[in-house]
DNA sequence: CGGAGGATTGAAGGCTATCAAAGTCCGTGG
DNA sequence: CCACGGACTTTGATAGCCTTCAATCCTCCG
């Protein structure tokens, strides 16, 4: 019996659809890791020794100056995929934001298995498309949006994407949840400074448009004014 | 006799390495047509009806606001892909930005015919996973960088970018090129103002960084100095 | 030559960053 | 149980970068 089994991503993450032997094959070259809150999995510039599925938990993937700015370039969610295939180096870190579950590959070993195996490809093909066309609409929100805009855009994704949890079909997007980002990480999400942030969060509270039970916790009061904020 | 047989992009494009018999199927499938300069080919929110091979020319993705602002969120080159495939649609516009000659093929032929050409779809993997490194990095530049670095960076993509023209290997980065963008359009990829532009390629000159014989052309006079700008 | 669109230049203002300090939360240890 | 320490967050004051608004200047074509 293989660990893929009792795999919670199973039927969501590229794994999804090959037969039980393929599994198999599949389940023998990898290898469950925890890794924890803060604690990096993949190094900027680095050789892309190792890809992985996300399993449980919240990842965020970032690049850097030589001056130590940084941007978040990419966020991972479970069944999200991570890591650079059929690459030499890895463009972005890799940093776990909560506690996380990872199903760890050796590149060369997912690229050869990859290769054989076209349904696979095909997947992680879809996924890449969709994470391409996430990623450029990001790329709207850093170039010409103010600053109320990013911080309502964010929340309104954040409500979309923190509900995806389980494996019921998509029940809408979250009233309340709770961040898996501090004040700074949303300020690298966004392209601001922390102050900046902070300051647009609490006219939202003030506004009355959400409320802030505590640090990392929000819940949305009026969605529309902030759909509207958004731009 | 195909038309892919004089294709001056057969084998740099994703076509490259297919069997001629494949080449014929795929031929059978395209028409190649011509997009002139500010000519639209793919509408952003549109139903996702077409994709294509760049054969000559550039090509602008873009993204925009319902209030008018607009983000430059990739440029395609000869031999790029463009459209989405298996998608239901775009979530970007194309358009020409120098007369341009391209591959068209209908979206679902495409997407037909990728599913039973393994290779074709390796092909389209490896593009589109460079594709998002390349966005991930706009993003760090979009995010965290001063116009001033903006704008060093932009000119050193550029000259790198509009060196692969040829079939021959890389030959360096160009010392002299030619922009296919406008001032305006040099604004929407770095996500500032058309003045902010104009004003930072004044100081480069005055700087003695660069030279501007016209409004197009370019030519790096100082490229240590460029890079270190870029941050 | 003359017009039109794009580009440059100038002046002023606003948004966000920066610098600085106070406040809050939370785990630790007395 | 409560005091303490440290990290994170909030708040305030100021500065500066980039935008905005406006006018002028190219440069390309008819």
């Amino acid at each position: 019996m293989s660990s893929c089994d009792t795999c919670v991503v199973r039927n969501r993450a590229i794994c999804a659809g090959l037969e039980d032997r393929e599994i198999a094959t599949l389940s023998a070259m990898g290898r469950r890791r925890t890794v924890a809150a803060g604690e990096p999995l993949i190094w900027e510039d680095d050789d892309s020794l190792l890809v992985a599925n996300v399993i449980d938990g919240v990842l965020k993937l970032t690049t850097s100056t030589e001056d130590g700015r940084e941007q978040i370039v990419g966020v991972a969610y479970p069944s999200d995929f991570i890591g650079r295939p059929f690459g030499q180096t890895s463009k972005a870190s890799v940093v776990a934001l909560t506690d996380a579950k990872v199903c760890v590959f050796s590149r060369s070993d997912f690229d050869r298995y990859a290769r054989e195996h076209p349904e696979l490809e095909h997947k992680l093909l879809e996924r890449t498309l969709a994470e391409l066309d996430r990623t450029r609409s990001w790329m709207m929100l850093l170039g010409r949006k103010t600053a109320p805009e990013k911080i309502a855009s964010f929340l309104i994704e954040m409500s979309e994407r923190l509900t995806e949890t389980g494996c019921a079909p998509t029940l809408g997007p979250a009233r309340r949840f709770s961040l898996p980002f501090s004040r700074q990480q949303v300020a690298d999400v966004l392209g601001l400074t922390i102050e900046t942030v902070s300051r647009q969060f609490t006219k939202l509270k003030n506004d009355g448009i959400v409320e802030l039970p505590s640090r990392r916790e929000v819940e949305i009061i009026n969605r529309g004014a902030l759909v509207s904020l958004a731009g």
